[in-house]
DNA sequence: TTGTAAGCGTTATCAT
DNA sequence: ATGATAACGCTTACAA
């Protein structure tokens, strides 16, 4: 069996079936239709359909130096709220010729340097990456000596100067612990995968604090924070264990600090045979689809993923086009959804009696 | 403000640094170890160091046709059952030295013709596609002019001989439905989405009505049978209305095929005061992460979407080194999870007296 | 072991 | 309005 070799039509083959040259097929191509007397511009057109021409991106790219190629550097792609704001990307990259390079970490820094190198040599035009803030000299050489723009989405790096697209997590946090506490919730857990150099879990993390300190500086929920590594079988469980144990069940609340977590809070709930919001109230980041087929609703604060998505990719659009603009941060507000996963407690032991 | 250039370092660079010529670089490149001394060797290693330079995959592709460019069409990244693939996909692409292209159709067969084009334009390598199945002919010609490798996933496209991963949907849907009627369930709905050109659809759904008849030629829920476009909204609600309304509660169930329309069903359920299993049953295709999550968990069908998204990247990646293999179907086994809303009628009777 | 030169498919600069 | 030609960054005969 041998290996065919592919047809390949070049501007060249359109042109000789024209009966015109290169440049003048390359004159078409660009759209310069002014340059082109309307019976060649008929030929071309022709021809071009005829033979199912496609002009190559590789070449156009060596020339011109662009390779329409946009890189999105996720940390999860199985993420729902990650395939939402790709979602949104995506659209706004296909209108305007552009493909997405959809590159998944894990987390993982070695693997976000290894594809920013891949990247790198791809020649992408943009990037578009949710980093886990472990390599900021590398994303800084490719901004500086490739002059690639890049765009941050979710997380922010403060050592560099990128433009910046997400939520106000302070904001949204606030919103999240003083509806809580409107619902008379006096023990709120906050459960959050290990921090490290994540801004999102710092920002989120450290919110939750703040907010609770302008209530009471001692709030004895200071106390009520765990961190579960969700790889380690039964660290989540310690910590529910732990919170449950030490709080009395009639108002107490667990905050996760995203949907990952949630969800896994959720089933070591079930396992454990607690019941939402009667033993506990149950509240969450992101505002996965499930969320309102889990129990009575899970209250949850929701991001607007699409338009997050979106707003990167014509970020990223305007800076191939050149167009100056000082670095920016686009912080959209997340909206609080409430469920019946949060009933505030008087009505609950109302409803009880 | 102006557009600062881009510095751009190339083999020539490296080679005027080193002292060598472009050449000698290009053998250090390919990893053509051996024809070089162990001197230039080590100098060049050193200068690409310094020098941080990356080979450009452009000008590499276009000398020697090849992208290192794969192509994904799916049509919904939002979904998660089409994420674990990708992810599956994507582990062997970058250990491969491939980078994936995703493109989002939305089962919209004109979309699915622009991203085939685009990613003609940019020569890929290999297309992994989930395909409505309303492009043949524009896969036919990437594969046979373009002599580009293409693996379908999950669905088929009967016409065409290309490799395809996926399950085996009959198997899959005898499965469920001889476990649902060993329950002891009598009535059995079968909600799906327009069934369309999509293979999976069209097969699952053949497959319900032959499992049924397999029971009764005349069984009573071959008239069980409803689809509903989501998108418009009391679609579903009205064939929900008329299944519960022609049944009793005691032995029916509901089959979803496949995991969105299984959401819906969930809420719109919900939004009726039913209960699962109590008012009805339900069972679904697909296994999102949620399904344990919801009432008592929900039964499913599990695919290895894992296993299949890597097989997908590994059977293209054959295909591209030019292994010879004729077209081939892998077909994975899908697996009953079973849970608590399905449980035996009879069990259920008692448990209730 | 290394260098020279042609060519991959485009676009852009000159001519004409 | 159109054509010839160089150049983009790399690989690969072919020479040396």
């Amino acid at each position: 069996m041998e290996k065919k070799e592919p047809i390949k039509i070049t501007i060249y083959d359109v042109a000789k079936a024209a009966g015109v040259s290169k440049s003048t097929v390359s004159r078409y191509l660009s759209g310069r239709f002014h340059e082109l007397s309307e019976n060649t511009k008929r030929k071309i057109q022709e021809v071009i359909e005829q033979l199912n021409y496609k002009p190559n991106h590789m070449a156009r790219g060596l020339k011109g130096n662009k390779s329409f190629l946009i890189g999105a550097i996720v940390a999860d792609i199985t993420n729902p709220y990650t395939t939402a704001i790709l979602r949104g990307a995506e659209d706004v990259c296909k209108e305007n010729g552009y493909a997405l390079l959809i590159c998944n970490t894990d987390n993982n820094p070695q693997k976000e340097k290894e594809y920013i190198s891949m990247l790198q040599a791809h020649r992408i035009d943009g990037l578009i990456i949710q980093t886990t803030g472990g390599t900021n000299p590398f994303l800084e050489e490719l901004f500086n000596d490739g002059n690639t723009p890049i765009v941050l989405v979710d997380r922010k790096v403060p050592e560099l100067s990128f433009d910046l697209v997400g939520i106000d997590n302070q904001q949204a946090t606030y919103k999240a612990v003083s509806y809580l506490q409107s619902q008379h919730y006096e023990r709120i857990a906050w459960f959050t995968e290990p921090v490290t150099d994540i801004s999102v879990r710092k920002e989120r993390f450290h919110a939750f604090q703040e907010a609770l300190k302008l209530t009471d500086v001692h709030h004895p929920s200071l106390e009520d924070i765990y961190v579960a590594d969700l790889k380690k079988d039964d660290e989540l469980e310690m910590c529910l264990e732990n919170f449950l144990g030490k709080t009395q069940s009639q108002s107490r609340a667990i905050f996760c600090a995203n949907s990952v977590i949630l969800l896994k809070v959720i089933l070591a709930l079930q396992s454990k045979g607690m019941r939402v919001p009667e033993d506990v109230a149950l509240i969450g980041f992101d505002n996965p689809e499930w969320a309102s087929a889990v129990y009575s609703g899970i209250t949850t604060i929701e991001q607007p993923t699409s338009e997050i998505g979106k707003s990167c990719a014509e970020l990223i659009i305007k800076r191939i086009n050149g167009t100056p603009m000082l670095p920016q941060t686009l912080s959209y507000h997340a909206s609080l959804i409430k469920r019946g996963s949060t009933p505030s407690v008087k009505k609950h032991f109302h409803k009880e009696e």
